[in-house]
DNA sequence: AGGTATTCACATGAAACTATTCTCTGAGTTAGG
DNA sequence: TAACTCAGAGAATAGTTTCATGTGAATACCTGT
């Protein structure tokens, strides 16, 4: 037992990995040329450079799909503005902040917070009065004389949450400072996204728009081909490995990370077998390994009522008969009792429901059935894999 | 037969409440000068 | 007198409850033929 584990981890240190760069195929990494996007790139350029002459730029509004390409984008212009900014000794810089990601900036009192802790500014995550929070920020970036540009990702999130007051206020604040300037970049990948905006608001943040379309399967093997110099050792990743990656990711509407996911996965999974090339199978197994996983980890994260729902719901599909909302808080209050737990309400149940399709673990509709009244239809829709190793995951939180 | 009114079983919306985490403030206490 | 301690007031937030209102279509009920 001892000597088997010692000889495995001396094999893992002495061979050699078919990585040489990992992290070229990780969430976040900007890499130095982004093919197929020259266009947004000039485009954004061209919106931003009056930065740095100390003008305000306009707002910008990004619009695409996930893994398209904006953040990335956003983040590579940024950088780029800010070297040319520190050689001509101009403060002209780039901030980030997501909404969504680890709950950092949804709300008003944390985009502010963020913002001033970006600029200097110490201020506790609680306890502060708003407006005190945002006096706190404006004098941290109002310290200096400098332009800076703030980008918002997922901001559709933070407007569904606060209401687009928030960035109201935030277009209103260049007449407050005296010193510093600002200017806004709001990402999304909700095309609809203006419809959920004020008018105020859309008249003067979307002074530029920008579309990042989805990438086609050959632009996406470019793609691949160019990380894969970059994070992998030269030959052991088979054409057809990047054909398949490009081809499953084309399928869901061009999503660059996806297929770069697929791509690293599927060489984790070569190296764990401790082979040394990565061929097509690996790929297959890794586009149905990172399903199952996703789900798993989404459904581990939830609160215990939103589990103890979902397995009340896994019990009633065995049944094989179709079963609305009724019927599934019938029986959650069931596994409620027996597993010792206080069962909320009708109205929170109902949304829970409405939360897991969301999430996408079901799918449910609203239905009429005339007389019978009006309810939500549920059915499971993952894996049978996947609710197998749910359903072992849940039964042990739950007794029924 | 054809039209309309009801009714069911929830959906959906808004507001209010609860518990938790955290800050700030100012009164009271302590210890050194 | 300055430094320290500590309780209390006030905030933000997630998660929930309470109350109110909305809704699509099968069915019951009528009306005139």
């Amino acid at each position: 037992m001892q000597t088997t584990l010692d000889d495995m981890f001396d094999a893992f240190v002495n061979k050699q990995s078919i990585f040489s760069n990992k992290t070229a195929l990780q969430t976040g990494y900007t890499p130095d040329n982004l093919p197929h996007r020259r266009e947004q790139i000039n485009q954004l350029g061209q919106i931003l450079a009056p930065a740095l002459r100390l003008e305000v730029p306009s707002n910008v509004f990004i619009y695409g799909k996930t893994g398209t390409g904006k953040t990335a984008v956003t983040k590579y212009v940024g950088r780029k503005l800010r070297d040319h900014a520190d050689r001509a000794g101009v403060d002209a810089g780039i901030v980030y902040l997501n909404s969504k990601l680890g709950g950092r900036a949804d709300t008003e009192y944390r985009l502010f917070a963020e913002l001033g802790k970006l600029f200097g500014a110490s201020i506790p995550k609680t306890g502060l009065p708003t407006d005190q929070v945002y006096n706190m920020f404006i004098n941290a970036i109002d310290s200096k004389k400098r332009v800076a540009i703030i980008v918002i990702d997922e901001i559709d999130y933070l407007v569904r949450k606060q209401g687009s007051d928030v960035l109201y206020n935030l277009t209103r604040m260049n007449s407050e400072l005296k010193n510093a300037k600002i200017s806004i970049i709001g990402i999304t990948n909700n095309l609809k996204f203006s419809e959920l905006l004020d008018p105020r608001v859309i008249s003067s943040l979307g002074e530029e728009e920008l579309v990042f379309p989805p990438y086609n399967a050959l632009q996406l093997q470019n793609i691949l081909e160019e990380r894969t110099a970059e994070a992998f050792v030269s030959d052991v990743v088979e054409t057809e490995v990047i054909l398949k990656c490009a081809a499953y990711a084309a399928k869901e509407h061009g999503d660059a990370r996806r297929a770069l996911d697929l791509l690293r996965v599927s060489g984790e999974i070569a190296e764990r077998n401790g082979e040394d090339l990565v061929v097509g199978d690996h790929v297959d197994i890794a586009e149905s390994k990172m399903d199952v996983d996703r789900v798993i980890e989404l459904i581990k994260k939830q609160p215990q009522q939103s589990q103890a729902v979902l397995y009340t719901i896994i019990s009633l599909q065995n049944n094989n008969k179709p079963f609305g909302t009724g019927d599934i808080y019938d029986l959650y209050c069931d596994v409620c009792k027996k597993s010792n737990l206080k069962p909320l309400t009708h109205r929170r149940v109902s949304e829970l429901i409405y939360e897991l399709d969301m999430l996408g673990v079901i799918n449910s509709k609203v239905v009429s059935r005339g007389r019978g009244g009006r309810t939500r239809e549920v059915q499971l829709s993952i894996s049978g894999i996947a609710t197998d190793k749910i359903v072992r995951f849940l039964r042990a939180e739950f007794t029924y």
